[in-house]
DNA sequence: AAATATACCTGACTGC
DNA sequence: TGCAGTCAGGTATATT
């Protein structure tokens, strides 16, 4: 699914072809998203032309001359540029065609994504409240380290909450854990700073290595190029389940945490 | 207040 | 071959 390392892949790959475009024209055949996408949309980016793109979390932020749309890819979302030779197939939502042929297309098979309009989008009250960006300096073993004390919740639930931190879904907070070599069960309250700070820097090795390879994702995600966003990280325990530990050779086992899937390694996480 | 459960949705997969 | 059932997962929201 799309994930921090998509999303910033998606931003990189559509920018130099969107920047000082112009909206022609856009077509909502399926406006049934996470919430519905505005019926006026098509009339409030029209003639508008793209004068930034940002991303904060796991939202793609386009900036118009006087609106920014607000993109969330969900679980199974994509953004590609197309034009008028490819017809659209059953899972492409929207088409945001620009003065110069081309479509900016989203498909989005589940329908977790969402699109929203917004005058400031850093305000809206999906993104007031996140926590730091992983990859940026304010994100610290000291900063996790004193939200966490006296919190009893697992510590993989702990880092996957946007509050303390954004972008950190199922797969890298599992790969983060055991690169750190904790068990996901244990208490967020009940883990030392020295042990925050070899958790930090994995997520921040995880996350960078991640983008540096274009993201790892679901096989439906398809980079803005149109080519397989997936060059399949060397994922060292997601997946892997019942497989052997590649440090230890012990099995490595599978819980649920906070209705997530988790898999770890009983000897190599404590 | 904190922790946990639920809801949204469809494709892939499993077992009959 | 089909069909019913299960699972996956981001994250806002409801419930305990």
């Amino acid at each position: 699914m799309p994930e921090l390392p998509e999303v910033e892949t998606t931003r990189r790959g559509l920018k130099p072809h969107l920047l000082e475009q112009t909206v022609k024209h856009a077509v909502i055949r399926q406006p049934k998203l996470r919430w519905p996408i505005a019926a006026d949309l098509t009339t409030q980016i029209t003639g508008q032309t793209v004068r930034a793109l940002h991303r904060r979390s796991k939202y793609l932020l386009i900036q118009l001359d006087s609106i920014w749309l607000i993109w969330h890819l969900g679980m199974s979302g994509s953004l590609r540029l197309t034009n008028h030779q490819s017809p659209a197939e059953k899972h492409d939502h929207v088409d945001i065609e620009l003065t110069n042929g081309n479509i900016l297309r989203y498909r989005d098979p589940r329908r977790f994504g969402a699109l929203l309009l917004s005058d400031n989008p850093y305000q809206h009250p999906l993104l007031s409240r996140l926590g730091p960006e992983p990859l940026e300096t304010e994100f610290t073993a000291e900063w996790l380290y004193q939200r966490s004390r006296n919190r009893r919740i697992a510590v993989k639930a702990f880092i996957m909450d946007a509050q303390h931190v954004v972008g950190v879904g199922n797969i890298y907070a599992t790969e983060s854990l055991f690169q750190a070599g904790i068990h996901p069960s244990r208490a967020a309250g009940r883990i030392s700073l020295a042990r925050y700070k070899k958790l930090v820097t994995c997520i921040k090795e995880v996350l960078a290595f991640a983008i540096e390879q274009g993201g790892t994702s679901l096989k439906d995600f398809v980079n803005s190029d149109g080519q397989p966003g997936y060059f399949a990280i060397e994922l060292q325990v997601y997946g892997r389940s019942g497989k052997t530990c590649f440090h230890c050779q012990s099995e490595l086992k599978n819980i649920t945490i906070a209705q997530r899937t988790s898999v770890f390694c009983p000897s190599c996480q404590t």
